[in-house]
RNA sequence: GGCGCCGUGGCCGAGUGGUUAGGCAGGGGCCUGCAAAGCCCCCUACUCCGGUUCGAAUCCGGACGGCGCCUCCA
């Protein structure tokens, strides 16, 4: 079975194939750090991990660059309007940034460069260009001629040479470029030195400046992953400009292909709605964590849907997957417990993982199907739970391969490993307090004096904690935790 | 205007020329002091109108509806 991925350039599904064998050279468009990411943002980068994690499970040694591009017209507005360095805006946002990464149990890229580190590298990029006449100058500001770029606009599937010239620039400001449609590399500064860009600004060549946007990714992408990747990624945003003018200053440099695939990941719509700032939609993690929403379920969600398609999150959907993630993490509990019982081989789970193995990988490796790819792991969940139902109470064969089989899966979904965490810590003095309830609470219980233990649930509940009596312990639920208090032992009459 | 996407059961969301997607919700059952959780079973849809076909939700055409990009939003 191979991997076969849709490439936005040929609009078609290739079969992946990398250029150095066994190691896949990955550039992903990491975020602006004018403020912090939101759940848009994260719908991307989480299914960008889907990618990384699921190149590793075919064997593949992974090397994924992405970026931070603490540099740009937003970061300068925050900084300019506060009156402070750039840094002051941009380093508590990545701090913000990570920590949000973290939660959703993202994997750490191998390299996580910041643009204004690598202003240097841009200006050469800048004047390798205009070796190959592909830039002018023009007040203090460099541009790319596109038009002497013949393959321009292929990624976005623009025509140039169709194109009118004219459209919105006709009232542009911008009238130092030749054509409208050319983009900056250099942006001259400011003279004024109480201008906004006065923040930013670094010397070159052509004057004091700061660089365009698009030559950052370039420039980062060739330093760590030499001239041609195997896979850029990105928002479906990027693909024009800026995917579309990467690949113009990339190539116009090296005369090579920059990337073999190029593969973007839709938008995330909120309650049926796109996301913006003035329908209070642009969520991020911690404000759903508040709202008492477990990241796994998060991550589940955000992960649920193609990423070639619009994904609607919804706070109904949030929930259900909480549930699913659920009875996966009861699954592989139940796997576990039963991994300890006395085997019943007319039973065996051994075909039935292996029939779901197969389904999960053929699903993924057709351009990551997560959702047939998950239809293959709540299959082994109701076919295994059937069988051990029926070898009750010993247990069926094979559930040491259906847990390796499900601990596979997870190492693709990454979602049990998140939802691991949720299962401990929480607010001691809460969990103290709750775990003494409910101590007393079974010794009620152990006096038949159910009226007084459903006193105790009540008061818990009123604090948040909800209460379940299992067979070996109570469980504590509050808020996206859960502990566990073990059972006193029971004098035997 | 140019380029492109989508319309599936209460909700989300795969897929496909003839065979059960899956999750959540809902119904039934098991378990339980009660409850919850968990487990099992059930619930058979494809916007509309034409066409192609032995057969279409799946292919073609049209209509209606929704959406994206077209210079800095993942």
């Amino acid at each position: 079975m191979s991997l076969r991925l849709y490439d936005s350039l040929t609009r078609r599904l290739r079969p992946f194939k990398s250029l150095e064998p066994g190691r896949v050279r990955m550039y992903t468009c990491g975020p602006t750090v004018y403020d912090r990411a939101h759940i848009g943002n994260f719908r991307a980068f989480t299914w960008e991990d889907l990618l990384r994690r699921y190149l590793r499970f075919k064997g593949y040694e992974v090397c994924q660059v992405m970026n931070l591009t603490d540099v740009d017209d937003r970061t300068i507005a925050a900084a300019s309007a506060r009156g402070v360095p750039l840094a002051d805006v941009t380093d508590p946002v990545i701090e913000m940034f990570l920590e949000d990464w973290e939660t959703l149990g993202l994997e750490e890229p191998e390299h996580r460069p910041r643009a204004t580190r690598f202003v240097e590298g841009m200006i050469r990029l800048i004047e390798a260009l205009s070796e190959r006449g592909l830039t002018y100058e023009s007040e203090g500001s460099v541009y790319f001629a596109i038009g002497r770029a013949p393959e321009y606009g292929r990624l976005a599937g623009i025509d140039c040479a169709g194109l009118e010239v004219a459209g919105r620039a006709a009232g542009d400001e911008e009238y130092d470029k030749d054509d409208p449609r050319d983009f900056v590399l250099w942006k001259g500064a400011d003279p004024d030195p109480d201008a906004d860009g006065a923040v930013a600004v670094w010397d070159s060549p052509w004057g004091p400046g700061r660089p365009g946007w698009h030559l950052e990714c370039s420039a980062m992408a060739m330093h760590h992953l030499g001239e041609t990747l195997d896979i850029h990624t990105g928002g479906i945003d990027n693909l024009f400009p800026h995917h579309t003018n990467e690949i113009a200053q990339s190539e116009g440099v090296t005369g090579k292909t920059f990337s073999e695939f190029w593969l973007h990941a839709e938008h995330l719509l909120v309650e049926g709605r796109k996301m913006s700032k003035s329908l209070g939609n642009c969520f991020t993690i911690p404000e759903l964590v508040e709202r008492g929403h477990a990241p796994s379920a998060i991550r589940y969600l955000l992960l649920s849907g193609h990423h070639r398609a619009q994904l609607n999150f919804t706070f109904d959907g949030l929930e259900a997957a909480a549930k699913a993630v659920n009875r996966l993490y009861e699954f592989r509990n139940r796997l576990r417990e039963a991994g300890e019982a006395e085997t019943d081989a007319s039973t065996g789970l051994g075909a039935v993982a292996a029939r779901a193995s197969a389904a999960f990988e053929a699903a993924m490796d057709d351009d990551l199907n997560v959702s047939e790819a998950l239809s293959a792991v709540f299959g082994l969940v109701r076919e295994a739970n059937h069988l051990l139902d029926r070898a009750h109470p010993r247990a069926p064969s094979g559930v040491d391969a259906a847990l390796a089989t499900i601990d596979a899966f997870d190492r693709v979904f990454g979602v049990l490993a998140v939802r691991d965490r949720e299962s401990s810590g929480g607010d001691d003095e809460l969990v103290a307090w709750a775990t003494d309830r409910v101590g007393e609470r079974e010794r009620a219980r152990a006096n038949r004096d159910f009226a007084r233990a459903d006193a105790i649930r009540a008061e818990l509940e009123a604090r948040g904690v909800i209460v379940e009596d299992l067979a070996e312990f109570t469980r504590l639920r509050m808020g996206g935790r859960t502990i566990q208090v073990p059972r006193p032992l029971r004098v035997a009459r």
